[in-house]
DNA sequence: TACTACCTGTGACTTTTGTTACAGCATTAA
DNA sequence: TTAATGCTGTAACAAAAGTCACAGGTAGTA
């Protein structure tokens, strides 16, 4: 899973190969275990190489989603972390079996100047998450809460169907369930979803 | 001014040093000016060295702050743009005078690996741009209106005095003046400001 | 002075979102 | 089978934010 990794990353230089065989490691976790809990200090840089994990900031009795973590994806804030040593204002729990790469945060810092691929990695990393966050801070200034529910409805389909829960989808956009399934109710009558147990089948992408 | 720059950022390479008074230029601007449009290429690091801009993204007939570039700061969107060919998606306008190094973006990607400083300035300012704009996100999520409108203004006071007019917050807060002045009035009965003409005095930092 | 362009205040109304409360189903474990 | 738990639907109400309309103030300037 290592050279997957490697491998996806194009981490060519055989001492850095060498050097992550020998520092980090691998471990594996189960749905519902917390990687990363709010104002903890962080470590190590967590790679999902396999498996699925929710980071979301919560507020009292609220949360709001930050990213997922899917296949070969690096936790930024822990990126982050890893030039200054700090808390995590996160957490971070798995939502499906997976296996993380840890590295101590030590190295992290170092490569960034020592190899030519790990700079590329860890700058891509910043700029996609850069990115990414921009467009969730403008559509949550500017979308009504019902264009956010089905666009991220759309963003997460797979064969047109989303299998979450009103009360997920609730805690990933930062409302309440109760708004979700009045939300989703009024899209299913403009006949963009049809509704079922733990399932939304996605019939309009528009 | 470069000469600043290159003390604060502390660029102690010699051949970097000669590198920028080569290849960068410096160009003065008046309030009003667009510095970076939407939807246009970017093909320069702006850095703020003297003066205050602000970048914003905009949607219809609404704004929201993305952030505010003042002495010394550096555009983190065309930073991200440097390591890949990317129009842009916010808007840049000068809000005081100001001075700007426009550095070329082909020279932001190999200054990044071959000097060290240029390496830390670049991570730095991905690390603390990333941080920041993930407490606006979950502000923005979790604190209703009035509470950011008026932890925005101690944020932005400067000897306890705000001067903005009720258009310019509700831009930065992405919202619209009417609801500006009817939260602003409200925070003044509880004694926490006090309203003047474009001019807002904090009475009570909580 | 008179004109213009901003700036502020505010009432009245609408829309969106959140809250409370409760009911009915489905699934699983005992 | 029964109980417990989680999922969905929905009415009724409350609060927050946005919209519309208009009045009056201030400052610069022609």
């Amino acid at each position: 899973m290592l050279k997957n990794f490697i491998k996806q990353l194009r981490i060519t230089e055989e001492e850095l190969q060498e050097e992550l065989q020998k520092y980090s490691n691998i471990t594996v976790h189960t749905k519902g275990d917390f990687i990363i809990k709010n104002d903890e200090y962080i470590k190590v840089l967590k790679i999902v190489l396999r498996g699925k994990v929710r980071v979301y900031q919560d507020n009292e009795d609220r949360e709001i989603l930050i990213y997922y973590l899917n296949d070969m994806e690096t936790c930024t804030l822990s990126l982050s972390a890893c030039f200054e040593d700090c808390k995590s204002t996160v957490n971070a729990i798995v939502e499906e079996d997976c296996a993380i790469l840890n590295i101590p945060v030590r190295f992290v810092k170092d490569w960034n100047f020592k190899y030519k691929s790990w700079n590329t990695f860890t700058t891509n990393t910043f700029r996609e998450s850069y990115n990414h966050l921009i467009n969730q801070y403008s559509n949550l200034a500017f979308q009504p809460l019902k264009d956010r529910l089905f666009d991220y409805l759309v963003s997460k389909a797979s064969n047109f169907i989303v299998k979450k829960s009103h009360q997920q989808l609730a805690r990933e956009l930062g409302t309440t369930r109760e708004v979700v399934s009045r939300l989703l109710k009024t899209i299913e009558k403009e006949n963009k979803v049809k509704l079922g147990l733990k399932e939304i089948i996605i019939l309009d992408k528009n």
